[in-house]
DNA sequence: CGGTTAGTTGAGCTGGATCAAGCGTAGTGG
DNA sequence: CCACTACGCTTGATCCAGCTCAACTAACCG
């Protein structure tokens, strides 16, 4: 159940076979959800925080005129909502992009976490502090990056995050189930316009997006476009 | 030395007087830095992290071709680079704006924290979670808002945020030692730009910003034009 | 008093928005 | 099996918020 979870966080740090317990022993309840289940509403307490296990889900603001903004992408082994737990009551939505498999993780089994494992809760805290890394690369792309190249740069985080899960084929292509009006609210931008930057990246042969499916076919010239830099990711061993 | 960051904790939950002991104990060599100092640069290690007692910084990323994205403003009581003790490296860099006056806090101090005060913990990990929202709210500005109520939003937010550490006069101004252009840098736009607006929201008359203040004359009806709703920096008390 | 930095203004340009229509395909129900 | 609908994608025409470039002013400062 937590499969996807231990991936993401072996990645960054070591986790013990006791620690594994504990996860293990804190994420309950797995269920499917279908596409567009909201799974948490701006504003709500939350008592537990949900692990995405398979699927994509996003979190998103509403503006009153109807705008809406996509904040982060969620894929499998995401602790979607992990920062609920300290927060209590969320600041966004959360909501099923396809068909979904999640887990729950109890407030209360993540505070016996804080009380008696110290270095797991520390990996914990730094998993969140990843979204805030997140957070701030997207500022960086809405504040300070054109259209192109900030479709590029989505495209190249999520083959990243996707490839740590396992979840990109060999060809570097990757599934992924959003319309371009999903994209829009991803990128600030109208879904006219994300039609139009599509083909604009299409025509450089970087890559292209189809059918709910991303293949990426210059690997490095998309990096170069999008100027991306995967720090931010914190891919490599570091933490304890 | 902590004063403003107590202020600021007491503010969303109870510090009891043996964590107040403990925070004291892992702050230490305050010390003055001038205006234009960088406290971190990107990517770079770090062994400690930043309180800032009084002042303004801000952490920033840059683009190749010299443009600059400001993340987030940090005020007096903020724990500017809490997140590297989880992180270790930065993904950005942090650079005072005003003279401001700084503490330190080693990771050392910070891990014997999450091994002796799991409350505390929770609470430090919640303040990285409140980072992280102040994020997202900027992600939702860049993407959807224009240039005015962006602006507005800006000025709401650091009203509030300073008000919580009593930084804000009784007439509901307040000193923001940037410039145009720093604000620019937040807002995602031209320092050309960021005048015109300026001259909008003059216009408005619900606030101006002259020579490094910033007088907010209505504030009702600053946070309708900007559309804010101040949920996302959790002000009431909560936690535990 | 010359240099520098911040703010201001104007003119023209452009990336992306807006509005509107058309098109392909996957249901869905009669 | 076919009409009907709905949704996602595409295209065209026009508009405008914000950008670029350039010059000018005001305040400060050594």
């Amino acid at each position: 159940m937590i499969e996807t979870l231990l991936l993401r966080l072996r990645a960054r740090d070591e986790v013990s076979a006791e620690e594994e317990q504990a996860l293990r022993w804190t994420v309950t309840h797995s269920r499917e959800v279908p596409p567009g289940t909201i799974i948490v509403h701006e504003g709500q307490e939350t008592e537990t925080s949900t692990l995405l296990i398979e699927g994509f889900m996003c979190r998103y603001k509403d503006l009153r005129d109807g705008k809406r903004q996509i904040l982060e992408m969620q894929v499998a082994g995401d602790f979607v909502d992990l920062h609920g737990f300290t927060l209590k009551r969320l600041d966004h939505s959360i909501m099923a992009l396809g068909p979904c498999r999640i887990a729950e993780a109890p407030h209360s089994r993540l505070r016996r976490i804080t009380e008696e494992h110290a270095h797991l809760t520390r990996l914990l805290w730094f998993t969140t502090n990843l979204d805030a890394a997140a957070h701030r690369s997207w500022v960086l792309s809405l504040g300070r990056r054109r259209a192109l190249p900030r479709l590029a740069h989505l495209f190249c985080e999520l083959h990243l995050r996707l490839q740590l899960v396992r979840r990109v084929l060999a060809d570097n292509s990757y599934h992924l189930p959003l319309t371009q009006a999903d994209l829009s609210d991803c990128l600030g931008i109208t879904p006219v316009h994300v039609n139009r930057t599509m083909q604009l990246l299409r025509e450089t042969g970087l890559a292209e997006f189809r059918s709910g499916i991303v293949h990426i076919h210059d690997i490095a010239g998309l990096h170069a476009l999008a100027e991306f830099d995967p720090q931010y990711l914190y891919l490599s061993r570091k933490p304890r």
